[in-house]
DNA sequence: TATGGATGTCCGGATATCCAGACAACGACG
DNA sequence: CGTCGTTGTCTGGATATCCGGACATCCATA
């Protein structure tokens, strides 16, 4: 399968409609950069705890409130490697 | 300019990078779909003022967050018309 | 078995956020 | 000019959030 390049199954753009989606994509990008939640955390100048939360779609109303003005307005909101 | 279609102006997917470009995306959108911002902060049930220190990118620690940890994953954010 | 890494989850408190309500400025339009 | 609609901004105060730290669990693997 896919005689080109590497391994990169790359499992597409994300569409995120809610808290979930946006932790579900987080961890799939995180996990194929193959970092731990520390890493990240550390990285992005957070605690992993809340990386932890995130990621579960524990996050709550921030979140939340942005995607039900982007449902309102009818757009989308997409997560996709930025392969440069 | 533009023989074919309407006057869809449309704009292109945005590219969110920061709470500004979020919030000016928003913009884009609600006055695209004709509606004030007390309108729209009605349908998403939420406050005008608070929509309104969104499109001026005032919004916060929370994005900026999620936008860092996006940033680290080298993944990008995306808003376009859902198009239906 | 035991040791270590990774993750989910609980707690408590400092802090950021969101809301309601009000006001000023601006433009359109009668 | 006067009025209306729209938007930006301010002030409190109630509330949600994030953090550090800790613990249990699960899975490798020595």
């Amino acid at each position: 399968m896919k005689t080109s390049s590497e391994a990169h199954d790359s499992e597409g753009p994300f569409r995120v409609y809610t808290p979930a989606t946006l932790g579900a994509a987080i961890r799939h990008y995180r996990e194929e950069a193959g970092l731990s939640q520390a890493e990240l955390a550390e990285r992005a100048g957070l605690n992993r705890t809340y990386l932890s939360d995130l990621e579960t779609g524990r996050e709550t109303e921030q979140v939340k409130r942005i995607l039900r003005v982007l449902k309102q307005l009818g757009v989308r909101m997409t997560l996709e490697k930025a392969d440069w």
